[in-house]
DNA sequence: GCCCAGTCTGGGAACGTTCACAGATATACA
DNA sequence: TGTATATCTGTGAACGTTCCCAGACTGGGC
């Protein structure tokens, strides 16, 4: 047995529109762009004639005419692993997705895993496969931000990697956030309280730690402070481990993510440890992770869809030749408190 | 200050190649798409004048002379939700996205959440903005299912809605899976043994039922069957609850799933049971829950990256006009035992 | 009655590619 | 040598749209 599909039919055009609505291309054309100049009369009759005949408009045929592509690239500039369980991402995707795809632009998802992925999607922006970019969690030295400044492309960040300006970019107040919950963290009457801070090359990570050492003022102390590469649930229980063999004492934690955050309660329970009895521990992001916790986390909430919204907007906007805000827009986060402190 | 891009340069075409070559256009054309009856000396030229003047394909030129997208839709039926905290559906993505992009093909994402969805999504497929369509996690009844059906469209399934023929699918055996699980679960010595099932208006909940009631035979018991429609952590709790009303002595328990095995391990510890000691719990799909788990969990792990890989080789395949088996494939898994029974 | 501005419509040209065809050259066989 | 066949190359036409220009018609002001 075979399964190869029929003969589609072939599609509609617009003559065949034109030629239902006994109008000229022209016409259909200005009707279907939603240009001046077309009588009521007119509109009506190609747009009767468009339901008629079941016209769609060819995508590529206008895409070759206009020199656009109506495409708007995301990049994601994370390990493939990270990609599937970060839901922070995906929740900036749909954002971005919703946004988009309003105004008849497609999303398309490139994501950066090595290096030789960062040659491609180079590659890619210069074949004019995308009208703008989005860039998600971009490091400093990044070689695709820099392609992207250097072809000009329309673009903007989520997040906004220290050393790139000229690009747009919306990012979460991650010193605030920080600042706060460690604040909160303070008010359950914590003495020793450490972090276990990560991703230091980005502003996310330098941020959180920044508003961490804020909080704490005069107590703040370095030795206290662990940092590793990745936001996982790795790097929390090896920094758990190490702040536990530095101060026995140790009587709250902020963990630099939710992932961290579930992986500092493993090495709790590892070490006999209770939460929120002996040590109160915060997180960051109100990921699911959050709820999956035992006990549940008490963490900051980032509004990650309006990230990619806003994301979006802004490269829109460019699109359409406006002005856009060169300095970037941070969205203020708020606390979720539960179990964990 | 303004930040719109800079005009970008033209980009080459291939005139401008064949000129720097000193070859006509068609001969370019046979070069890069690899035809034959194309000499050496041609093939290095043209090659040489590509590099030179950095020529990148027009996609849009080439689609609208060939009538083809070159794009493929993954049509994801499932709650946005879902799609943001399922693992397995992001790696049979990537594993999908991978085929395609070495076929140079783009990978469309199209994720249904409401109906209102399912009618956008059906118009987009009649409007030919994709070659072919990869279908995740069908129902019965689909009507986006039905619909590719209708149009003709290449089109291969993850996973096999019990209503629809005439499309290849690409599955894991869930049957053997679940029942090999539950084989491996009865040989700890548990007695009374239930399931929280779910899903079960799809192949893969039918299945996964079907097989622990084949390793239970004659000690089938009905009563210790709860089910549920959703794979969620919520379904786990409240079909855990329900399982020990009903049976106060169970000691094991097959979830559908790791979400729902977690969901139970939350329900157990709420009721006070230590987990392996008084009851020995399973799951199914090796997901991020698995490890995170409290213990972590013993699952049947399933190559959901192979699914994506062989789902899309199925449609490319077809796209090609080659053969392609009408009846479905199913990928075997295997057992990870870890800690929870 | 004339002119101008505003409104509306039609059709040529172009976007960059692929495909089919025709012509040119080389190779093989009788 | 002639003829058939295989290999290679160039060119016109077409894909379906948008943009631009030219022209037709209308109405208002003089």
């Amino acid at each position: 047995m075979m399964a190869t599909g029929a003969a589609r039919p072939r599609r509609a055009t617009i003559h065949d529109v034109a030629a239902e609505a006994g109008l000229s291309r022209g016409t259909v054309s200005r009707v279907i762009n939603g240009e001046r100049y077309v009588s009521d009369d007119a509109r009506v009759a190609v747009e009767a004639a468009i339901a008629k005949v079941g016209y769609v408009r060819n995508t590529a045929a206008r895409n070759l005419k206009t020199q656009q592509s109506h495409a708007i690239g995301l990049i994601v500039h994370e390990p493939h692993s990270l990609f599937l369980e970060d839901p922070v991402i995906g929740a900036i995707l749909l954002g971005t997705n919703a946004i988009l795809s309003e105004a008849d632009y497609q999303l398309v998802s490139l994501v950066i895993d090595s290096d030789r992925d960062s040659d491609r999607v180079a590659e890619y922006l210069s074949g004019g496969f995308v009208d703008g970019v989005i860039i998600i969690s971009a490091r400093s030295g990044d070689p695709i931000a820099h392609a992207v400044v250097r072809l000009g492309i329309p673009a903007a960040f989520v997040g906004h990697p220290p050393d790139i300006d000229g690009i747009p970019f919306i990012g979460i107040d991650n010193f605030a956030g920080a600042k706060a919950i460690t604040e909160r963290l303070l008010a359950t009457g914590r003495r020793r309280v450490g972090m276990i801070a990560s991703a230091l090359d980005r502003d996310s990570g330098q941020d959180r730690l920044a508003g961490f050492r804020a909080a704490l003022g005069d107590a703040f102390d370095s030795n206290l402070v662990v940092d590793y590469p990745l936001y996982s649930h790795g790097t929390g229980l090896s920094g758990m481990r190490e702040l536990l063999s530095r101060a026995p004492d140790i009587d709250g934690v902020f963990a630099a993510s939710d992932s961290i955050a579930a992986g500092a309660l493993d090495g709790l329970r590892e070490a006999g440890r209770r939460v929120p009895d002996d040590v109160g521990i915060v997180g960051f992001d109100d990921s699911a992770w959050a709820l999956r916790c035992q006990p549940t986390l008490s963490t900051v909430r980032q509004p990650a869809d309006a990230l990619g919204r806003l994301a979006a907007e802004r490269v829109l906007s460019q699109l359409r030749g406006e002005q856009v805000p060169e300095s970037g827009t941070l969205l203020p986060t708020s606390i979720v408190w539960r179990d964990s402190a």
